[in-house]
DNA sequence: CCGCTATCTTGATATGAATCAAGCCCCCGT
DNA sequence: ACGGGGGCTTGATTCATATCAAGATAGCGG
């Protein structure tokens, strides 16, 4: 199997303002644009990278979704996040130069790469870029801030409303509906994301199909009332 | 009250292999030192910085002992860490220039101030500085990967065991005994934590006692039997 | 087109930890 | 030395979710 390099654009990328710092110069996006490759399809269930695997790379995803997960030798398991277009994967692969967790394609998937070294050469130069890798970094720390608070404090309705209003928030920022969304994930992919069971996931979107909340046909989620389901994130609803 | 700014050298520092990248040259080490101001001591009790605060500065623990937490707007608390000497707070901060939480001092505590915009720019010229910072938020998200699997797996006593080799394992790390600690910490911040009530907490360190594996005298904590709370972080042991 | 297997739903029961409650210990300041 | 209060322990009970179990559904390959 040939792994073909193609050379892809940043500067023509409708993710752009996803992954890249706004307000480049000419000069700079071409240096940007001159770092990143893309690789070929990456197929649903297919691995991107695994634990233990040397760190050479972070990657933009450009079309597709990802889980990344956690895997113990006793055989736990923790997804640690689900990655759409224009986010930035393999972050935790720079602190021991190997990655710790796997990233899972959960359809098929085109991503971009971007060489670590080669990158951090080109921040060195490019202010704007530099702070935007710090940033990507740190949005990380706190996004991972709100799983704590998520399953160290909330219970199950609270936790499968957070997830499917951040799954919302992030769809609408990518132009589709708010209200309209396709899961790419199982029950147990979610459960094991949210620190709860499959039978537990199940029953809690039962529950807000019940109640008139959302409308739930397999991994097709329609949502009705975006104002019920904040209200049980934020404590007040539904006791 | 007058806010006094001391020059510190890390050249000088014991803790510098901790918070500052190995290998530096002279010239280089100067500019790291230029970098670096000691803020006074911060009390027990009080603030480093607090959610919403503008972000300027990352913080180095020379001494004391931290934690951090999140809040939220009906009243949820999460602790989202310990941090000791030697160790780097605010990253969170970064990514919209403020902080997304509060650091409390747990003890006495001397801190050094990083300048975040100085930072940045003497990373861009000392290259070993720049993969530095890139590994010390990296580390933060590996961190807190593991965190989120010990939320999200495991019962009260895995992550009391989890918590507590984690915490022997840091001392030991700054020539401290990894078989005695003194937790700086109350009942029901470990708690906070580790997503358990402090009842929880206690009774597992009450059944730990009873089992041998560690003596608690307050927050003395003497481990007796380090495999074995090895073997109940691994799942293999006590059922 | 059909049957297989994944995935999902729903019910019954078990269980770990939360909650409610009471009392103790120990540190601190006076 | 004494009193007060925050922090801790322990017991009884409740409750949310896990676990065990049995179908139902749907997507996929032959």
């Amino acid at each position: 199997m040939i792994k073909e390099v193609f050379k892809v654009a940043c500067s023509n990328c409708n993710l752009r303002e996803l992954c890249m710092p706004i307000g480049l110069n000419a000069e700079e996006l071409r240096r940007v644009d001159e770092l990143v490759t893309r690789r070929p399809i990456i197929r649903r269930g297919a691995c991107l990278f695994h634990n233990g695997e040397k760190f050479t790379a972070l990657y933009a995803i450009r079309t597709g979704f990802f889980k990344t997960r956690i895997t113990t030798e006793d055989g736990r398991d923790q997804v640690t996040g689900f990655q759409m277009a224009g986010e930035i994967i393999g972050l935790d692969g720079i602190v021991n130069d190997q990655h710790t967790c796997d990233a899972i394609a959960l359809e098929d998937a085109e991503i971009c790469v971007l060489p670590f070294e080669r990158l951090e050469e080109i921040s060195r130069e490019v202010k704007a870029l530099q702070h935007h890798v710090h940033k990507i970094l740190s949005r990380e720390i706190v996004r991972e801030h709100g799983v704590m608070l998520l399953l160290g404090n909330m219970r199950a309705e609270e936790r499968l409303a957070a997830f499917l209003m951040n799954l919302s928030q992030r769809l609408q920022a990518r132009g589709f509906s708010r209200f309209d969304l396709v899961l790419r994930m199982t029950r147990e992919e979610i459960g094991s994301y949210l620190g709860m069971t499959l039978e537990t996931v199940s029953r809690t979107f039962s529950k807000f199909a019940e109640d008139g909340l959302i409308e739930v046909k397999q991994r097709q989620i329609h949502i009705h009332d975006a104002d019920a389901l904040l209200r049980i994130v934020n404590h007040q609803g539904c006791h």
